[in-house]
Formats: structure tokens, sequence, C-alpha cells
DNA sequence: CGAGGTTGTCGTACAGTGTTCGAGTGACTA
DNA sequence: TAGTCACTCGAACACTGTACGACAACCTCG
């Protein structure tokens, strides 16, 4: 059982004032919301706490190390409600909106948590306690890791489309007018008049409100379709 | 309306031997499949096809350009079958299989994807016929987009989740050992019982079987909820 | 035929990246 | 007082994406 990122002795006497993994983490955290995964930089997180550049790397091994932290830093933030507490339903649905507004809080999730599995303390804190919401519903077994798996998938895969459109806006320099127009541009060369329904659906009128009722649409049906296996 | 990536002059006659775009789309490719978002780079792509690093620029003008290619000529390989073959549902349940199966071919797709929306004309084209089939069970308007959207929401996140599995087991070595190694490691400092069994089921037996199974399942209980929906 | 324009290639260079190494500093301990 | 630990950091290496400008091959027009 080699050392790995989550296990850390702890700490003895700080001796004097110093860079702590938890600044680190803390800092990057902010950075990577306000900038995106582009925007950080072992540097530039150095500058913003006034340490050398090359300092950090004695509290986290690599960066790839240290977005592991931040992953699990994000997963610690949801709600997974006990269940038995209002029935394993609106348990779900509370789940899968902490998770939606977990991604939304930290937008660069999509783009690295699909390059490594999530094995930090949290993330199987969290998947512990979701088992184990899922099992409130009668759920045992294999049939419990599908099911939670498929609300999961779902949530995650729809707030990373959700965020990636919002992306588009922020490129397109903040203003609808524009996403709107690169839109047009694309689906007026489409022939199909469904389709170019469907796209300008997308930016017209209440997004924000579009975006919430796609995603509950969706969290309905599969709701819908898990209590058909459910057994209580 | 400005000019974009998707709109290119029919090319005139070649004259002499030339890189072509559609040279570096393809090879570009094949290096993505094979070592990955990381193992791309232009450098690295110009050497592979006996060029100067820079003169990929004159056929792309960026590599998150080039990419975005790369994506579009991915969706551009999916299957979304006509409505009215053999009903709905099974059109639906290929699509949704032939859009997992792309992610395999492609695991760099969910690194990428969520960083931007796709408006090439493959992608326009998958959204449109998505359309049509998920029409024929009935849906218009916004529920059309909605109930498509909740179909491709799952599978592209738990295709991702797949893959994101999958890549640990590359970087472990390539030995299955060493991928439930490293989850015993984790697992054995959680407390709960239920997450423990859960984590060795998703490293033990038969994993390919186990991917599959979770993947129909999730599928099934998404159609099961989409047909209460459904007006035929 | 020769001049000019278009199409395409590519060497050089710049600013940035993650990370290694080894020297250095401060504080605690024997 | 000497030694050891915990920690910082400047310099350097091997990369990265890309702008620029010089060059060459070909086509077209006079």
């Amino acid at each position: 059982m080699t050392e790995s990122i989550w296990t850390r002795k702890p700490k003895a006497a700080p001796a004097r004032e110093t860079l702590t993994r938890e600044q680190i983490v803390r800092t990057a955290m902010e950075t990577l919301d306000a900038d995106g995964l582009a925007g950080l930089s072992m540097r530039k997180l150095a500058a913003k706490l006034d340490a050398g550049a090359t300092s950090l790397y004695w509290h986290v091994p690599t960066k790839d190390d240290l977005i592991d932290l931040l992953i699990d830093e994000a997963w610690g933030e949801i709600d997974v409600p006990d269940p038995g507490l209002a029935g394993w339903r609106s348990g779900v649905l509370l789940f899968a909106h902490s998770l939606r507004a977990g991604i939304m809080r930290h937008p660069w999730l999509p783009e690295v948590m699909y390059t490594r599995p999530s094995m930090g303390p949290q993330a199987m804190a969290m998947g512990s306690r979701g088992l184990a919401l899922i099992g409130a519903a009668g759920f045992t077994g294999r049939d419990a890791d599908f099911a939670l798996g498929t609300v999961m998938s779902y949530v995650l895969g729809s707030a990373g489309g959700e965020v990636a459109t919002r992306q588009m806006a922020r490129k397109a320099g903040q203003f609808v007018e524009q996403l709107a127009g690169a839109v047009f541009e694309q689906t007026n060369q489409i022939a199909d008049d469904t389709m170019r329904e469907s796209a300008r659906r997308r930016v017209e009128g209440d997004i924000e409100g579009m975006f919430y009722d796609s995603f509950t649409y969706g969290l309905e049906v599969i709701l819908e379709g898990l209590s058909r296996n459910a057994t209580e």
C-alpha cells in the first residue's frame, strides 16, 4: 500500500508561518472557478500566494494531484440527504439538484473529471451516502449501483452540457446577442425546420429557465423509470 | 456572418502534392485515439505528416479549431436510425448504443466536449435526426428537445464515467490487479460496508459485462420513463 | 516568354508551461 | 553548539501553441 495523495500525517506544530496545502487548495479553487482550467498555472498560483514558483511542489506532488484534491473538495460540497428524512424520491431529487449546483459552481469539473476516476475520501463518502439513499427505495447489490449510476450519469451529463453551452456565451463576449448570432449562423445552413426551431429555442427567451426545465424533465423521467423497479 | 471553420471554398485543382485539411484531421484523429489529448501536439502531428511544424497553420487556424473539427468528425460516425424503420423505442436504443460506442472509440471526447458547444454540421445532423427519431414517439417542440436531451445527457455521462474508469486501468499499467489494488487501498479506509462491496464489484469479475449492464440498465429506466410521456 | 499574384511551406522566435535539482534558510532538538 | 528537519526558491530543461516573414512553386495574364 503505497502512500497516496489522500493520506497525510497530522502535521506537527506549524513552527513558523508557512504555506499549507489547505491554503493552496483554497486559492487554486478560487482561480479555477473564476478563470477556468486554462487560467490555472503553478506559477500564477504561486504568485497569488506570494510564494516562489516551485515552493508549491513541497506540499503537492504534481499539478494533476492538486486537481485531484480540488475535485474531491468539490464532491465534499454535495448534499446527500439521509434516507428516511423525507422518502427516497425527494432525497434523490435533492441530491441531484445539489450535484447540478456543484457543477455550476465549479464549471471546470466536467473538463477534468472524465480523465480520471474519483477516488478521494469525499467522493467515497458521496457514493456511500448515495447508496444508502437509493437503498431506501429497496435497491440492493448491483441494482443499487446501477440505479445510483443512472441518476449520477444523467446529472453529470446534463450539467456538463449546460456548462458547455454557457461557455460559448462567455467566449462570445458575455452578450447573448452574439451567442444567438453564432447559433443562427450555423442553423441557417441546416435544411431541417425542426432542428432550426430547436436551436432557436435554445438561445431565445428565458434561457436560464430552459436549462432548469430541461434538467428537471430528465430527472422526472428517470425517477419515474426507477420507481417501477423500486420495491418501496 | 463571419467566416467560420465549417465554411470552406470547394478548393480548386490540387496543382502539386500538398497537405490537406482532411489529411491533417485524419492523422490527428489517429493520434488522439491512440495517445489521448495529451499526446497530440502540433509539432508531433506535423512530424507525423512529414511537414514543418507550422505548416499546419495554413490549413487550420488554431489547435482548438482542429479539435472542433475532430469532434464533429466523431459525431458524424454516430448512427441515428430513421424513425419508422422499427419503432422509436428500438431506434433510440440503437442510437444510444452507437453513441456510447463512438465515445469508446474516441475516449478523448468527454475531456474536450464539455469545454465548447458542438455546432459543426455533423453535430447538427445528429441533432436533427435525433429529433426526428424522438418525434416518432409523439414528442414535439420543447418536449422533443427535453426528451432527446435526457437520452443524450445520460449516454454521454455514462460513457464518460466508463472512460474515466478505464483510464485508471491504463495508468495502472494495463493490469487489472493493480487497478484493483488501487481501489482496495481506498476502500479499506471506508467504514461503510455497502460502499466497500460496491467498489469491489466494480473491479472484480466481468468488468466489461458490468459496464454494459450498467449502461443498459439506465437506458431501460429512461426509455421506461419516456414511454409514459410518449403519445404513441 | 516574362511579370505578378496566389497558394503553400517552414525556420526562427516569443511567451508561456510543468517539473527537477540543488543550494539555501529558519527553527527545533540533542 | 552542532545537527537535523521542514520548507523556500532561483535556475534550468524540455516542452507547448502560435505570429511573423522569408521563401518557393504554381497559375494566369499580357
